[in-house]
DNA sequence: CGGACAGATTGATATCCGTCCAACCATCAA
DNA sequence: TTGATGGTTGGACGGATATCAATCTGTCCG
C-alpha cells in the first residue's frame, strides 16, 4: 500500500468531477489547495470544522474523482490538485470553479 | 402560477450549480439546450429515455439551481440556459462544462 | 520495544437523490 | 363540457452520501 488509488487522466469522468466539486466542504478544500498551490496535509490540519474521518472521506472522494493527487509522506499525506490533468481533460473547468469559489478565506494556516 | 420560481442571478450558488451539473441526465439536457441555443421542451420530447416525471424533476433541479429559465407557453414549457446570468456569476464555468460534456450527440430534434 | 501521532477504515445512522408509478392539473380543440 | 395532451406533484423504494464514533495501521521518536 504505497500510493492510494486514483484514476488515470484519461479516466477522469465529468460527472464525478462535478459531483466531487458539488459539496461545500470539498469546495473549500479545493480552494485551499489552490491557494497553497499544491500542497496541504489532509486530516486535522485542514482548518475545517469536521471530524477527522469525514475529512478523510472528502479527500478520498476528491482523489477518486481525479481532482487531487495524494502522496504518502511519512505519517502525513501531501495532497495536490491535479491541475494539469484536469486542464488536459476539461480545459478551463477547474479554473472557472476556482474563480467561482472566490477568494479563499485564507489566513487559515499562515 | 405563471412562471415557475427560479433564483435571481445574484442568488445563484456555486454548490447548487455544481450539483445540478453533476448528473449525467442533467448534463445531457444541458448539452442539448446548448446545442439548440436556447429552447427546448421539457418532459416527453427531450429524447432521453427517462420517465416523464423524472425529466420534470431534472428540469426542476436545473431551474432551481439557476441553470435554466423556464417559460410557460401554453401547455408546453420553453427551457433556456441562463448563459448570461451564469457567465456573470461564474465566468467561464458553463462554457467549460459545455466543452467538457463534449459534442452533443445531436440529431435529437433536427 | 513502546508510546505518540496522522490518517484510514469500518460500522451505524440519518438524510438525500434518482427513478418509477399513479393521480392530478392546466390548456387546447371539438 | 368533454376529452386529449403536456407537465407537475406526491408517494414509494433502492441506493448513495455525509457525518460521527471507535478501532486499526503505519510512521516517527526516544
Amino acid at each position: 500500500m504505497r500510493e492510494p488509488w486514483e484514476p488515470a487522466t484519461a479516466d477522469i469522468e465529468l460527472p464525478q468531477v462535478m459531483h466531487a466539486l458539488a459539496d461545500p466542504a470539498r469546495l473549500e478544500i479545493v480552494a485551499r489547495l489552490a491557494s497553497l498551490d499544491g500542497e496541504s496535509c489532509s486530516g486535522t490540519c485542514a482548518g475545517i470544522d469536521l471530524h477527522k474521518s469525514t475529512l478523510s472521506h472528502h479527500y478520498r472522494v476528491l482523489r477518486e474523482a481525479g481532482v487531487t493527487h495524494t502522496t504518502i509522506e511519512g505519517r502525513s499525506r501531501r495532497v495536490r490538485l491535479r491541475r494539469d490533468d484536469l486542464a488536459a481533460r476539461f480545459p478551463g473547468l477547474l479554473d472557472a470553479v476556482l474563480a467561482a469559489v472566490g477568494p479563499v478565506l485564507a489566513d487559515a494556516g499562515s
